[in-house]
DNA sequence: AGATATGTGTATCATGTAGGACACACAACA
DNA sequence: TGTTGTGTGTCCTACATGATACACATATCT
């Protein structure tokens, strides 16, 4: 498992070789973050950031917010928000999906989406 | 919306009728605080408590876990752990079910469970 | 060579989270 | 009437979260 500051890092670095605008300093500038903050969360001397930050991030670096997140140890608070309100059943569905197949799960997305009801 | 203090004073007083064991102290102290603490939590003066204080009290008023979790405005670790391993699968499964109906949802969970896919 | 940009070490801080300790007033009970 | 139990007010605290500020050495252009 390859932590969430390391992979920031790769994806940054990645950029940069044709856009010399992803350094360190220029990122964190854009994103809204002090470049002595960005650089520890890329070595992993400190936790991810919060979910606002990591999302800016996100968008910055051109990854899945919700992936970025999930790295980071978290899950949107948007997320969150639909399932408390109703928690019953989306605590039932979504361990009833646990240990599914991702093309079973995939299927019940395209088949709610579809509107095959 | 009831809150969180209100609802669980709600519980408590209900079991107390039938049994005197369910003072606020006694209640306290087999879920594991201080009653000062559980007083303020019950009067909505202080936030609600965390997960594990949170399903011990549920367990212990007979309440779902994971309601009495979404009205303290939490989601399950447990829960989150599953999303985060299938991050996009499971965003886009929860966005897509958001507006849908209870009987909806409900139907894939039984779809799922039964297997007849 | 001089200016500018880059990544990082060190110190510090504000706020939130999750409670515990203790005393007090009141009610019930024996 | 004393003892026991009950709910609550006040004060305090330990730890985590989410960062900022600043200085410094090094690398990169011009």
């Amino acid at each position: 498992m390859t932590h969430f500051g390391a992979r920031t890092r790769q994806l940054r670095e990645l950029l940069r070789k044709h856009d010399r605008r992803y350094s360190l300093r220029q990122v964190a500038h854009r994103v809204g973050v002090e470049p002595a903050y960005l650089s520890k969360i890329e070595r992993g001397v400190t936790a991810p950031p919060s979910e606002r930050t990591t999302v800016r991030l996100a968008r910055e670096l051109g990854e899945d917010p919700d992936v970025f997140l999930a790295m980071a140890g978290k899950v949107s608070s948007e997320l969150q928000a639909i399932i408390r309100k109703r928690p019953k059943l989306f605590a039932d569905l979504i361990r009833q999906l646990r240990d599914a197949p991702d093309e079973a799960i995939f299927r019940v997305v395209r088949v709610v989406r579809d509107g095959e009801w």
